[in-house]
DNA sequence: ATGAGCATCTTAATTGATTAAGATACGACG
DNA sequence: CGTCGTATCTTAATCAATTAAGATGCTCAT
């Protein structure tokens, strides 16, 4: 089963290279760099016997040092590392970098937020610039803004840099108007982090303002206004706090909402992997989506779509968003504040 | 909204915070690295200075060149890069990668695979080792073999390198067993990649032997062997490869499937991707699982236990793959070659 | 008193490339 | 015939750290 390879050879530097060739170094270099700079019969001279060698062109550390530059682009993710490979809307804006930084050829390097690492120096230094994605802690900030490298922050904004969003409070009303308006019943919020509290309740009012997250409390203004305008209040008592968007966490407050008197017949959920546990949840209760409870969503992952009952929810471009930051990064949109917009996808969950 | 920050201060090198210091560059750096080189008091002078001015450690290039060492650990995923921020499994893999490299500061960068990537020279060699998640082309194995660092494959092997893979055939087998003993019509088998050809179709005897992945291989003899077991022969041409792992192309090939006749009453599925793509094609076509069709998915990524109906699979510990493979790579562990065992999990789609 | 041992700090070589500036040769042009 | 420009290649300074080896002074046992 095994694959066989043949071994590999000694370490070979751009001066080895001059040496059994009789050039000089800045010659092997420009071979490399700058193919104007020699004559073409040359420069295949040395780029042939630099590949039949073994030598892979010039060490990226010893590059990257003369010339201050990396290819790498430092993706800065505001959670743990793994939570980038856990979360469908994370990966997918991770997908739309991909495609845009491998055309160009850039690498890219997904960091965790400092917020929840120990202490070390210097692996940002690495980079050449940062996609910072969500809200880091002050500091963390901070420290990423004294490198002075480019920047380009997603889902948040910091003065004097570029950003991308999504009209989260657009897509919350609009989606509140429609599910509210058809709703026969109370209407529960099972929103995402809104508290310093690590475990799901309900919140006061004025605990609101504490809320680390900008895109929550945009898309509870959303919900609220939106009910309201349809005729029906959403008191802050029924809207529940879930600290992490995972499902385990979406069905245990689903659970807990749903066995709750009176019963929602409602739930607005401030992303789909919430709503799809909350689908769950409510099966395990012996209830029917959408007769006996309707669901919304927020994101429109792939499996909104896929699962059965399809659920109801706002789209937002992830992959756009991804796609959008890394184009700003390279400098190749006019553009330096985009605001994405949402659009309310209505299926089986809550026609 | 717009967050407010400190404008950032001008580059300082470890020389510089030498001169201010009144000290020699040696003990700046020994302050960073290896603290018992100098007096308590003058480290944390030290560092207290390199804080305040804003010096936020060595430069990662040069430490790089000197050293040889990066800190960063390339993982090579054979195929395009975005394909990583999709595949569910893949998904797993790097996030159990991700939890032990983080814990020991290493970061990783993701890179596509050099089969589909324009040539350029270099910025693998900024890494200090790679983990390589499934075969590459023989060109690409070469070149990162020549490139004399550290390696771990994962999903196949290489003589000399340590190898971390899953029992496939086995997980096959006594899936097959299962599910072909409990099924009372034609069983179809939707495979993975088997063939060169990018478009789903049945395969033939003699193809098989062309198939890239040793996976499919193996998952497709599990298959056979363990329905010949309980007395039921799978022909070929009742094997349809599939050319990626997408919920688009499982839907196709089920709905090719399903329309055939003799209408099939089980699907054996090599990935719960294909599964749940397939479970959609047959609600579509007013077939109900596991009554009128049965199902089995491969993996037990989490939506086979959270969809509904849910998925019987073979679980493969993915996560765990990842945590081995990163602990192997840092020598934590004695063995050089693990075969994980895979567990057959059953669930509603086929009791 | 002596020198061994230790803690503490410095000197300076080294890492592997990039690139501005300089050298050389050759052809063309006035 | 001079000299100017161009193409081609070389010289050598530079990037920002690490670290072996050396220097210095201090303690302590003999």
């Amino acid at each position: 089963m095994a694959r066989k390879v043949k071994k590999a050879t000694v370490k070979l530097t751009l001066k080895d290279m001059a040496n059994r060739l009789g050039v000089s170094t800045a010659t092997v270099s420009n071979a490399f760099n700058r193919p104007n700079q020699l004559s073409r019969d040359l420069r295949e001279r040395i780029l042939k016997e630099c590949h039949s060698s073994g030598y892979h062109g010039p060490n990226a550390a010893a590059r990257s040092l003369r010339t201050g530059k990396t290819g790498i682009i430092g993706v800065f993710i505001s959670n743990y590392l793994a939570y980038s490979f856990r979360d469908p809307v994370a990966q997918q804006f991770l997908q739309g970098l991909a495609e845009v930084f491998e055309e160009s050829d850039y690498s890219m390097l997904v960091m965790p937020s400092r917020d929840h690492v120990k202490q070390s120096h210097g692996y940002e230094s690495f980079v050449d610039g940062f996609i910072i994605y969500g809200p880091p802690q002050e500091q963390s900030l901070q420290r990423l803004i004294d490198m002075r490298k480019s920047i380009v922050t997603v889902d948040f904004e910091v003065d004097g840099y570029p950003a991308v969003n999504i009209d989260n409070y657009e897509g919350a009303l609009e989606c509140a108007r429609h599910a509210v308006a058809a709703a026969d019943g109370p209407v529960t919020v099972l929103g995402l982090r809104l508290l310093e509290a690590n475990r799901i309740c309900r919140i006061q009012a004025e605990e609101l303002f504490d809320a680390e997250s900008i895109i929550t409390i945009q898309r509870l203004h959303g919900f609220i206004d939106g009910a309201r305008e349809v005729g029906t209040e959403i008191p802050y008592r029924q809207v529940f706090q879930i600290p992490d968007n995972t499902h385990e966490f979406g069905y245990l407050a689903a659970k807990e909402a749903l066995t709750r008197s009176p019963r929602p017949r409602l739930l607005l959920c401030m992303s789909d992997r919430i709503a799809l546990a909350a689908m769950q949840a409510a099966r395990h209760l012996g209830l029917r989506v959408p007769e006996d409870l309707r669901v919304t969503g927020f994101d429109d992952i792939p499996e909104a779509s896929t699962q059965h009952p399809t659920l109801t929810t706002v789209h937002q471009p992830s992959i756009d968003k991804g796609r959008i930051a890394a184009e700003i990064y390279q400098g190749r949109r006019p553009e330096k504040n985009v605001l994405l917009p949402t659009e309310l996808i209505i299926r089986e969950s809550c026609p």
